[in-house]
DNA sequence: TCGATTTACTTAATATATGAATTATTCATA
DNA sequence: TATGAATAATTCATATATTAAGTAAATCGA
């Protein structure tokens, strides 16, 4: 019987709960949440995302983006920008004090991605993904009854 | 420049994402939120486990675990015993209907795992989980500016 | 035995997650 | 061109996360 700790929930789950606070400390010290902040680094590669895209690349869910939109809203970081060719549509823009405040962070958040990095080789690194992915593709779906 | 979506929190992430939804379905079935499990699953290898000592074994923080173990009470899936001894400790320990429904879920919560475990070898299962440690021992600490 | 400290736990306030439903808009098509 | 299906963003209700602060019982030393 496989221990409740070495299951494969417990073990992300875990892990998540071991890298996060190095970010984390980072996200406080400029005042954003761990969400907030993965919305402004979407925004990173890419200006004028839809909130619908941004769903997608930062797998935030809808209601819950839109909270996350407002407060980024009324921080002065982003903008919302209904698009006039579809009206459903809303683009999502970093505001100028957005763009000032990625500027300051990304170098920080790649230098903690770094310290990470540092502790596998390169194959392990590739080895890990390529298990990972194994593990948690969704097309290897089974019917579970 | 490492991509957003290469760093380790959302790899991690977008893996639980994917894991989830298989548990997540047997948990709704018995009426179940995945927190609501971890804490039954934790009371499964061991019974009267302390409130200190459920939120170090499911990593769920003392002030949500709170809310969690008072509905699971009002469900009479546990009980709060408060100790004789040493009236500090409340001993959670789980109800008759409590034990049922664990006996109920665990084999078809056994048989996910085991879904997960059949997609890699048991070689690839133990260099994951050792690279993973690599990643997030907390031990590691750096000094990250 | 008294007061400082520790331990376990609770409250409060804010932010997110989850699933269902809504609204406004666009699309497809009869 | 009306009309039903589909889509994007949002709202709603409930549950949980996160942090800081607070509470109560037990412990320990003077």
């Amino acid at each position: 019987m496989p221990k409740f700790l070495d299951s494969l929930p417990m073990i992300l789950s875990r892990s998540l709960d071991r890298v996060m606070p190095s970010y984390r400390r980072l996200f406080q010290a400029n005042d954003l949440t761990d969400q907030q902040w993965r919305v402004l680094r979407a925004l990173w590669e890419k200006q004028h995302l839809t909130s619908a895209q941004i769903s997608q690349i930062t797998l935030l869910p809808p209601p819950s983006l839109v909270g996350i939109l407002d407060r980024l809203e009324k921080k002065n970081l982003i903008g919302r920008l209904r698009s006039t060719e579809d009206r459903r549509h809303v683009h999502i823009i970093p505001t100028q004090k957005g763009r000032a405040l990625m500027e300051h962070m990304m170098p920080m958040v790649e230098g903690i991605h770094d310290d990470f990095m540092q502790r596998v080789t390169e194959s392990e690194w590739a080895e890990f993904n390529r298990i990972l992915d194994k593990l948690s593709d969704p097309a290897e779906k089974r019917n579970l009854a």
